[in-house]
DNA sequence: GATTAAAATGTTATAACATAACATATCTTG
DNA sequence: CAAGATATGTTATGTTATAACATTTTAATC
């Protein structure tokens, strides 16, 4: 047991948008992401070297999940002209640091929203704007462990992608009254 | 005759494995897995034609997903020489209809446990013998719901993929007591 | 049973994702 | 600084998937 991550897991009003406001501050998401990383690579004593923290930066970039080419892409825009090798050596590590996520469903990268801790994390991931959220909801975690069990199946890698509409672009997309079909 | 295939399909003593046993008959398997198939296509007045049939029977050779490139290959063993595309649309269709699923952890495919009715499914994946059986736990996909629909999000397509160890291969594992390190 | 439109398959080429293998550079640490 | 470990560069290739267009087969109608 890691103990309390923090006290107030379960609170009253659970935020109803775990995805980004459309006028977020993203600079922050990838401020504290990247100061994060520093923090969590210094004290394990591995290298947050300059292509790895260039990587990261660019899986942050947005909140949507980013193919490992892109990256290749961007990352070849600056000086530095990168091939394939680099780019997902870049992210085995920060997979194995958890600072990334893999998306399965749409072989692409995703910055961690909780790094530093161990944890089996869903996501959700709208098809509409791209959008993917990491939802860490000991429910979901809980009764896929009773399932398994029941089989005498022992989980170690659970991937969980929930793919669907965001609230937000359900609202877009809602026809207005008069337009409305049926 | 489709209808019943077993009246005890609830019994008291849960079967522990929906993982296949060892020395179960497969042949039953592909025999159910083609006339269920057969069924549901006359049914809805599509084609199960011969190379979807071929590549359903290709899926199904045994409980372990298998890749589209592995499918070509056996499936060009015999008369045919088949290329990549005639595999991906057979797959298309087979997908399409509900006969197997695609484990994108894997990019394998598998037999549906369950054809003809609409679910949502949990794989529990063996990473030692390769197996896939699907779970059909309605707490999940209740746990689930829920912790969507807290966030506003409307989930369409869940991918659920629980890699680990099936009951078989932690038994074949555990090492004798003489042999246990700690 | 010929006509024809739709559906399925054949064929060629290429896109998209990922890694193997070996060379070179750069960081540590004694 | 020497020397091993770690990281990156480089070349080639493996693996998964699809686009685009040609041909064949099927099913429906006359």
């Amino acid at each position: 047991m890691s103990s309390t991550s923090k006290t107030s897991v379960r609170q009253k009003k659970v935020s109803p948008s775990i995805f980004p406001d459309a006028k977020h501050d993203h600079g922050k998401c990838v401020a504290t992401a990247l100061s994060r990383a520093n923090d969590i690579c210094s004290s394990r004593g591995v290298r947050l070297t300059d292509i790895r923290r260039e990587v990261l930066e660019l899986v942050w970039q947005s909140h949507n999940p980013v193919g490992a080419y892109e990256i290749l892409e961007l990352l070849s825009q600056g000086e530095r002209k990168a091939q394939p090798p680099t780019v997902y050596r870049a992210l085995d590590f920060l997979l194995e640091q958890g600072l990334i996520h893999r998306i399965e469903s749409l072989n692409a990268f995703v910055g961690c929203s909780s790094p530093g801790q161990e944890h089996s994390s869903q996501f959700l991931i709208c098809r509409e704007c791209g959008a993917a959220a990491e939802l860490l909801d000991s429910r979901i975690e809980d009764a896929i462990g009773r399932g398994a069990e029941a089989a005498g199946f022992s989980v170690e890698h659970p991937t969980v992608e929930l793919e669907g509409v965001c609230a937000r672009c359900q609202k877009a997309n809602r026809p207005r009254r008069h337009e409305r079909k049926v």
